[in-house]
DNA sequence: TTGAAAGCGTTACCAA
DNA sequence: TTGGTAACGCTTTCAA
């Protein structure tokens, strides 16, 4: 831990004060272009750097976001479902672009419970995703929610929280949509419903509309919550078959539950597509490399980071929310 | 932006001095139990939560270290290796384990290159991860690296950098064992042995080691560095299919070469592992869902997570570089 | 065991 | 346009 350079060091060397030094870094207009010359010059010479710290806490404002992703209780990290990385990485572009930087933090179990960046001003809001199967955690962050806190979270198990989430409902009747084209008359869905995670009820709301207006009614396979998604999708077409209902396609609530499901199909000698045709949720890498390709809904994630960074720079500022739905797309692979 | 509680109304709450709260909320030793008891109290009563920046500020350390993510120049949240989020998410969990903060960034191009976290006192040291995909990127955080600078990187194009990396000289002799033991007699390394990725150089040099104990001299295709890693396998055993030349195994120097060989093979109709067997290197989550599932070898994430955070706290208290090599294991799947 | 006071390195206000 | 000075909210040294 070398000796640290200030800008007093700047200033003495710039033959100005240190104030001075503070301005003509801070692009101020108030400074003669001569001046902030030859402070950038010494700031160069002596590779001064503006301590953060200093700025802000005089400031008061961080330009730090907060990225809480939520995990299941004891999960790796290999075993997160990659749809939130994405999430992560493209929040991450949304922050960059404005200026701000993103503290991340990996929580999945109450020891490691914690959101108060904000009050510790280490953030100046923060932003929430990750998996639904982890109550405790959200009750925790639920807590945490009084009027005045910058916070905003993506799906989210309730309704109330301040969230962003994908057109479900669009998606679900794009989804059902495209299985009826596929000439499919009697299709699932797979996938709980009435869980924690809202989204999942929204998207089969779609599902069912669509397919009701086309004169069919849509059937769901509940699944037991605390199954991971994956298995979710193996065990629902294990008590499909079991209960000898005919499909000849299936909408899984999303994309890790639809693998499960191309996996339990190929099991049991099914194949996809040309018996049953398979639709997923999310639109994750992994869908690239299953047999066959998973089709499946894409939200769009760069709008997602978008709006989740630009909600809860909202929030900050005491603005009104804006958009709060990502557009999704249909993306036809081989399923 | 509410008004904010400090240490002084919590001391005039608790009818004790300012320094005496820092002291209780801190476990200093030297302050009776009944003054710390108030102190707590009227710190829960007030919602009172330390504020960072002062105390970085004062104690010149901030708790926090910055995780750079390299990418491909306008590569996508979803295109991201998924290699490199499970080893953020190690190396969150391992940074959470030792009370440190995580600042995350993903960089991939000139504008956005940034790496003075600790001269803007953001972080005390840095990990730096990703592609090597990205020479520009290298170079820049290369010009960074004065002796007293405390960053340490993953894999890292060339070997005066402080990296951590796997064992890949033995995972490279794993995978020609397996090939070996699966029978096979004309196995090929595809992957860039000379590329700026020197982990795979390794990786060959274990794998064709191993195979000349077995009296077998091994053969590597070359890729094209510019494309993706994917399609680098999938350009790889078109070229090889072309040559002529016979082969029965395939190993690659990373997973999503592996799915690009596995995704080429079975357009060609070659079929896995019947006429070729495949292993990769990574151990990444899509592997699981390929179509057969990808054998490969996968290091120990956690340790990953651990050596990383460890080297680079090793580094900010001036000690030496501790063990770098990140154990690995042979994961059978189905290819 | 506690209090008084200094200081961390900035930004911002007020004068000049 | 620049300089002097206060203030951001803590931790730590020194006295009591």
């Amino acid at each position: 831990m070398a000796f640290r350079v200030t800008a007093f060091d700047v200033a003495q060397r710039a033959g100005v004060t240190q104030p001075t030094v503070s301005r003509a870094l801070n692009g101020s207009p108030k400074v003669s272009d001569e001046t902030r010359a030859k402070v950038l010059q010494a700031a160069q010479e002596l590779g001064y750097v503006i301590n953060q710290n200093a700025t802000r806490l005089r400031r008061g404002e961080t330009m730090t976001l907060a990225v809480v992703l939520i995990g299941r209780a004891g999960e790796s990290a290999t075993e997160t479902n990659p749809f939130y990385f994405s999430l992560l990485g493209s929040v991450a572009a949304a922050a960059t672009a404005r200026g701000y930087n993103l503290l991340v933090s990996f929580q999945d179990s109450p020891e490691n419970f914690f959101g108060q960046y904000d009050d510790a001003r280490q953030a100046d809001g923060m932003i929430v995703i990750g998996t639904t199967q982890n109550p405790e955690a959200w009750a925790y962050f639920r807590g945490l929610d009084h009027a005045d806190k910058a916070w905003v979270c993506w799906g989210a198990p309730d309704d109330d929280l301040r969230w962003v989430r994908s057109e479900n409902e669009g998606g679900g009747r794009i989804a059902a949509r495209y299985l009826l084209d596929c000439g499919r008359k009697q299709p699932v869905f797979i996938g709980a419903r009435t869980s924690q995670q809202r989204q999942f009820g929204e998207r089969y709301e779609g599902f069912a509309e669509e397919l009701r207006s086309a004169g069919i009614v849509a059937t769901a396979i509940e699944v037991d919550e605390t199954l991971s998604r994956e298995e979710q999708g193996v065990e629902a077409v294990r008590s499909l078959l079991q209960s000898g209902q005919a499909f000849d396609a299936i909408f899984a609530a999303c994309d890790l539950t639809a693998l499960g499901v191309l996996r339990a199909l190929s099991d049991s000698g099914i194949s996809v597509p040309e018996h049953v045709s398979v639709i997923g949720f999310d639109g994750i890498r992994a869908g690239n490399y299953s047999s066959p390709p998973l089709t499946t809904i894409e939200p769009d994630f760069q709008q997602a980071g978008d709006l989740l960074v630009q909600n809860v720079l909202n929030r900050i500022a005491g603005e009104p929310l804006t958009e709060r739905r990502v557009p999704v797309q249909l993306v036809k692979r081989g399923s």
